[in-house]
RNA sequence: GGGGCGGUAGCUCAAUUGGUUAGAGUACUGGACUGUCGAUCCAGUGGUUGCGGGUUCGAGUCCCGUCCGCCUCGCCA
């Protein structure tokens, strides 16, 4: 038997036979190797050493035993330290001090006959053990600079475990229905619609840039004028804007395109997509999702991409709020009311009936809410209570009086409810409401546990989106999704033959776009395009986009669709929010390798960072920046 | 760009009303220890209190500025 340790010197490198997680009673009796990082060592001093040796799969306890061991060996075994990176050859056997519940591999241990130090580590800046220091992991700041540190926690390598099942998901699914696999350029051309882009100087024509795209949307429908049919990719994406807790400027994309199709093959394929991913992933099997309208979702929930997993959900009250003396609702319900309904020059009177509300809502927190909604523009938030003898008390009450039995009714009041009125214009009453809903449910706690915690799974698809909306800063028109969404078939002819003055038409045009939600969060979104030129030049008119100007932004595109485009339609899914589900985490940091910080840092390797003279002279940039002090 | 929270030993945190030499756990180093499994026991090293300025006899603590991290509004499909 010969014993190695080549702290220095040439390694022998014990390649391993097996990994850290694999190790059962079968095994007893063999002679294997393993690699890997020292997680804990239980030291007896020369005598005997415990090791428990980790790698992604998993942990196994390897015994140094000075009976068996040189001296020299055991020295060395006795100061091996978290981290370590080594490898060891030797025999499996039963545990001789009992064996360990808690790990997979608890029941064996392996007796080394020979070691190789392979990495003496240095003092760490933190261990990277899931559950951290005082049972907390060390700061984000500090897990971003050592980013290959906080990745070997078995949560991380879990976490990358389950992304990569989503590439390999996702790349089965759409092979098997004839999709292909097309890379689209990094280096695009800057459009003006949507995000902020991140700008790349170009050093072969002066003064001029290329743009990172924000989705590779242009592309992927040219690649249904070049014929390739079925079109996937999952790509990245650039959006220069502030990140939050779920998104990054850098982010994932699963993205696809299909020609000679309509939406609901699209929402099909969609629909086929996400159950496959569910069952591969969690085992879980999608029930058919039900498809809801853009109108219904702001209607019953004040949101376009509602949370159907607990009620309170909007009423519109208008007509029996018109009834009452309460002066701000007749004040609201004064405008507009030649428009019709769902017009956003029309006012309108909305509640929401918290059961048990009396009991569960503080004065606090119903002042709160007032507060609230004004920050989505309400002038307030009224509230009124139903006592234990079924009549109104506290707030606007005494107004409600005369109308008493309608509200009851319309509402379904019950002896201790709570309700909670907004009397708005209707899309900050709609969304003031949507808000409000959501924030008493958390109050209250009555939203369920996302499905990675053993809550529902709840899919919807929203449907019948308004094609334009009013830039609120602007004034003008907007796309709601891109300005290459078609008008539903049923609304092509309505939209084309519009005048473009005529608001009250224009809002009520309806595209043929679509959402997937998943407990109240959007993870995918699509849309039929528009390859019909005089919708497209519509779409452009309704911009304010000359036709110079059009053609100047979008020629390539424009050109494309005019030889031979066939009707097209796709989506696009939000990869890594894909994964947060599936892992069960808030934070999208958590399901990147490599994030960036609030500030668009990456903290391991200092990026972004200066450029010196030269390379700015080669791209013909200089700066304008003036550090302070 | 706005609002909020935070930054003290390698890590996680404490430090009374502004008052003695800034502490604890853990990690690390040394020692003891032949069946541990969050090993245990003994001893020790370890501090620009993010940075800069100010008030004060005296600042981790108060004030101003600034940097960084997180959350959030704006922004973003």
């Amino acid at each position: 038997m010969r014993l190695v340790v080549t702290t220095e010197g040439p390694h022998l490198m014990l390649r391993r036979t097996h990994t850290c997680g694999e190790l059962r009673e079968s095994h007893v009796g063999q002679t294997v190797r393993l690699n890997g990082w020292v997680n804990a060592y239980r030291g007896h001093g020369t005598g005997l050493t415990f090791i428990d040796m980790r790698d992604r799969f998993g942990l196994t306890q390897v015994v140094f035993d000075g009976a068996d061991l040189a001296k020299e060996i055991m020295e060395v075994a006795d100061h091996l330290r978290s981290e370590d990176v080594i490898a060891v050859q030797g025999t499996v056997r039963i545990r001789v001090g009992g064996p360990n519940p808690k790990l997979d591999t608890g029941k064996i241990e392996i007796v080394v006959t020979k070691f190789e130090l392979l990495n003496k580590t240095d003092p760490l800046p933190f261990i990277p053990d899931d559950t951290g220091t005082g049972g907390k992991l060390a700061n984000e700041d500090i897990r971003g600079k050592y980013r290959y540190i906080d990745l070997r926690r078995p949560t991380m390598q879990k976490i990358l475990g389950i992304r990569h099942k989503v590439y390999q998901s996702t790349r089965r699914y759409f092979d098997e229905n004839g999709f292909l696999e097309i890379e689209t350029p990094i280096l695009y051309k800057s459009t003006p619609e949507g995000a902020r882009e991140f700008l790349v100087p170009s050093r072969n024509v002066p003064g001029s840039w290329y743009a990172l795209p924000q989705s590779p949307q242009l592309f992927k429908q040219i690649l249904m004028v070049a014929g390739c049919d079925r079109y996937m990719q999952i790509c990245r994406c650039f959006r220069d804007e502030d990140p939050r807790a779920d998104r990054q400027a850098e982010f994932t994309q699963i993205d696809l395109e299909m020609a000679f199709v309509r939406r609901e093959h699209v929402m099909d394929m969609m629909e086929g997509f996400v159950r496959r991913l569910w069952k591969d992933i969690t085992g879980y099997d999608v029930p058919p999702i039900q498809k809801m309208p853009y109108r219904e979702a702001m209607e019953r929930f004040g949101i376009d991409r509602p949370d159907t997993r607990y009620g309170l959900e909007i009423t519109d009250i208008s007509e029996i709020a018109a009834k009452t003396d309460v002066a701000f609702f007749k004040d609201v319900l004064a405008k507009g009311q030649d428009r019709p309904k769902f017009n956003s020059g029309r006012g309108v009177v909305k509640a929401i009936r918290v059961p048990g509300g009396a009991e569960k809502l503080t004065r606090k927190l119903t002042d709160g809410y007032n507060e609230f909604v004004r920050g989505f523009g309400a002038g307030g938030c009224a509230v009124t209570k139903v006592n234990a003898a079924g009549a109104f008390e506290t707030g606007i009450a005494k107004f409600l009086e005369p109308v008493k039995a309608e509200l009851f009714a319309a509402l379904g009041l019950q002896p201790g409810d709570t309700i909670l009125f907004v009397s708005d214009l209707y899309p900050i009453a709609t969304k003031s409401l949507g808000e409000l809903r959501q924030k008493v449910a958390r109050d209250i706690g009555i939203v369920p546990k996302p499905g990675s915690e053993g809550g529902p799974w709840n899919f919807l698809i929203v449907v019948d989106f308004p094609m334009f909306e009013k830039d609120k800063e602007s004034g003008r028109w907007i796309a709601m999704h891109h300005p290459f969404t078609a008008p539903r078939d049923d609304q092509a002819k309505a939209f084309v033959d519009a005048d473009v003055n005529d608001d009250v038409t224009i809002e009520s045009i309806v595209s043929a776009g679509y959402d997937i939600v998943l407990n109240g969060q959007e993870i995918a979104g699509g849309s039929v395009r528009i390859h019909d030129r005089a919708v497209q030049s519509k779409v452009f008119q309704l911009l304010g986009l000359t036709p110079e100007q059009a053609k100047e932004k979008f020629s390539f595109l424009l050109e494309a669709l005019s030889y031979g485009a066939p009707p097209h339609a796709g989506i696009a899914f939000g990869l890594d929010r894909l994964v947060m589900n599936f892992v069960g985490t808030s934070n999208i940091r958590d399901v990147i390798a490599f994030p960036k910080t609030q500030t668009g840092q990456d903290l391991m390797t200092s990026a972004p960072s200066k450029a010196t003279e030269d390379q700015l002279k080669d791209v013909h940039v200089k700066s304008t920046f003036v550090p302070q002090n």
